[in-house]
DNA sequence: GATTCATAGTGTTGTTTTCACACTAAGTCG
DNA sequence: CGACTTAGTGTGAAAACAACACTATGAATC
């Protein structure tokens, strides 16, 4: 079956940039490609947009498809439209970027993917088409939007400690933070909840765990208060 | 002439929010549609991406075409696809947001525009498909970019008077600032260049005219320099 | 040419925020 | 019980911010 219309179109993919944060390191989600062109590159996971899905959807399905992520905080990043940057024809990519743990999911290649791998984000291999433009764009994206909105939340436990919410801002961010600033700073906001739990099967004293209060940050937010590291 | 394909694709169009500027108020330019659907409702300027053009030059070429607008400040805000937001079919959209200010241009409409005008944003029509949203996210886009961005200059003549300059900024971020406090903090960070001329035709003692550095506010970005009102 | 009028232009002070910095407390391990 | 590791806490100096009112200049009017 084919499909005909009355003007050229271009095609219109999505393209998931997936940041994983362990305990040291912030990493990108890569495939590796399994078909023309640039088949065997390492490129970003992404695929065609269907009619009749919206673009949002196309980036999740694609997503799992290709490396069984899901359930992941997923952000429309950019759209890049250059004529030139798919040999093959004029393919126009909305780019998302993604948000996981690492220690909560397993990821394995399916469908147009021979491989799924995790990179550490300063031993990238050269990617496909332009998507090391789109990596850079979504790594300063991740790094300001870090500082203003309470998106780091999403890379830690649902209960964290005060230290782990600061080495992932120290690891995304790039730089040393002061231990007394921070906790002051996060703890004034009001967006943490204290639990009367503390973390186990630590060779040192246990830190208290903490909890983001999703709804605490929304009524202040609906009150103009402005979060910011 | 007609174009097939093996799979379907949405179709791909740019639309703009072109915010305009006068000395008192802030205007979104907006179209007429001369066809169906939604014909002779009020809309954004936009239209069909070409093959082989970017969607940057689709987006200036349709604010060109339909508006006669040229030249101006445009920046990518966003990309809807929400498969039912067109009756027709599936449309997938990139909206672009543009400054101008408005005493430098005229508008005039043409190929699909019946009319072009400019609407207060307090005192605007019912637009076509989601249009609102898309102007809802412009506008809230342009207010938070304004603060830590320096767009506003493209909204005044190449030298301005610093009084202009801090009426645009009550004008879009729709509150009062103190001048004592406005003009320290401007001028302190070393961006504007005091030039040696004056406004003219005004009845009463003349301000001086000032010109945004483009070239000192980039070495200073370079050197972590952070912009904000 | 004196007066009026409108806007330009300027400083100070108290408050808040930021930043730099070092020790004690608690729990584990041997 | 001593050594080790990380948790948790306060202070002071410097910078940024917010609130606030008057004098200076030039044009217009009489």
């Amino acid at each position: 079956m084919t499909f005909t219309y009355d003007y050229a179109r271009p095609a219109l993919t999505v393209d998931c940039v997936v940041f994983g944060l362990d305990d040291h390191d912030l990493k990108v989600l890569l495939i590796e490609r399994k078909l023309k062109p640039f088949r065997g590159k390492w490129a970003l996971p992404g695929g065609f947009v269907r009619v009749g899905e919206s673009i949002d959807h196309a980036a999740r399905r694609e997503l799992k498809e290709e490396t069984g992520l899901e359930k992941v905080f997923l952000e429309q990043l950019c759209t890049v439209g250059n004529p030139l940057r798919d040999p093959r024809e004029h393919v126009v990519t909305v780019a998302y970027y993604a948000l996981v743990r690492l220690s909560d999911h397993r990821v394995h290649a399916a469908t147009d993917a021979a491989q799924a791998l995790w990179f550490s984000l300063d031993d990238l291999p050269k990617l496909a088409f332009d998507h090391d433009d789109i990596l850079n764009t979504a790594h300063q994206r991740l790094r300001s939007k870090l500082r203003y909105q309470p998106i780091g939340f999403e890379l830690l436990p649902k209960k964290f400690t005060l230290r782990q919410l600061q080495a992932l801002y120290e690891i995304v961010l790039n730089r040393e933070l002061d231990k007394r600033n921070f906790r002051k700073k996060i703890l004034k906001m009001g967006v943490l909840e204290e639990t009367d739990e503390i973390e186990s099967d630590v060779a040192h004293r246990a830190a208290r765990l903490f909890r983001f209060d999703r709804q605490a940050y929304r009524r202040m937010t609906r009150r103009g208060f402005h979060f910011e590291i």
